[in-house]
DNA sequence: CTGGTTTAGGACTCTTTTGTCTTTATTATA
DNA sequence: TATAATAAAGACAAAAGAGTCCTAAACCAG
């Protein structure tokens, strides 16, 4: 459904959403937390940054933070930004030509499905994944180690 | 979305439903109106055959042909012989331990998309994309080739 | 200005997916 | 029985995705 890159790019920006608003978190410790590839997620970050996702600043104290504030950033934007927008337009038949004028058997089905895809995506923010203290707390559970013991250790 | 593998076992059986009933057809001609690999296309085949999905048949007039009619045949079976079944049951954020014991925070969301997925998928016989006209000339414009013009050029 | 910290960028490796080719086994027909 | 047609199976090549590593550039603190 989503690649990998894609995952770790909306794990990474819901982390993000998590912290304090607007400060800069380096990438070593956003992969410690949530257990994944230290380079491969620099990578990974590095795109979002050139999409005007996030704001990157190096030397101590750097690190990456969300462009704007997490309630005007929705999953979709990150999804088009890493995947590209394949998901929510191509056919599902993969067939090359098919569109309105020339519709494969399932065109019109899909079309309902994909809506639901596209407002399910378009329509979540990351403040939203975040606001509620209930899903604040089930996306912590989630990290592997926490951020504290992550900046004790430091 | 769906691997390559995936949308081309896809294309072949919606091919087959819309031949004669219970008629052998050679890959050969089926990758030739479809615009497909032929030795790619065997692999996925022979893989749905393996799966109970598809008969097969060796020698002159041999080929392959549906299982069970395509009344009985859904495309959630094909994507889940090939693709497996994450597409209907994996976490979107790829989160190992997400479930109802520990939801990541977009799990309840996605649950209801996952469900629009599935009956899609699981509701959508071959049969219901070839049964009206409309569908099945819709479909057979996205061959390349017609079967006709391939049978009359053997 | 120096040294440590952090992102940026590129080269590289490994794995998976996609695709090609060759050989073998099976079947129908003459 | 011989021949041609066809799926089955496996080896191989090419491309994309995933992941690692190293060097450079930027930044801050002393």
């Amino acid at each position: 459904m989503l690649s990998r890159r894609c995952t770790y790019g909306l794990q990474a920006a819901l982390f993000l959403a998590s912290q304090e608003r607007g400060a800069y978190i380096p990438i070593q410790r956003i992969s410690e937390c949530l257990g994944l590839s230290f380079h491969f997620l620099t990578k990974v970050l590095q795109h979002l940054t050139h999409h005007g996702l996030l704001r990157s600043l190096r030397g101590p104290h750097g690190g990456v933070a969300l462009a704007r504030p997490p309630g005007q950033i929705t999953l979709k934007e990150i999804v088009v930004a890493i995947d590209g927008p394949d998901l929510f337009e191509a056919c599902v038949l993969g067939l090359p030509g098919c569109g309105e004028q020339k519709p494969c058997p399932l065109h019109e089905d899909w079309k309902e499905v994909r809506g639901c895809l596209r407002n399910a995506f378009a329509g979540t923010t990351l403040a939203m994944l975040v606001a509620e203290p209930e899903r604040l707390a089930a996306w912590q559970a989630c990290w592997t180690t926490s951020p504290d013991a992550a900046s004790a250790h430091s």
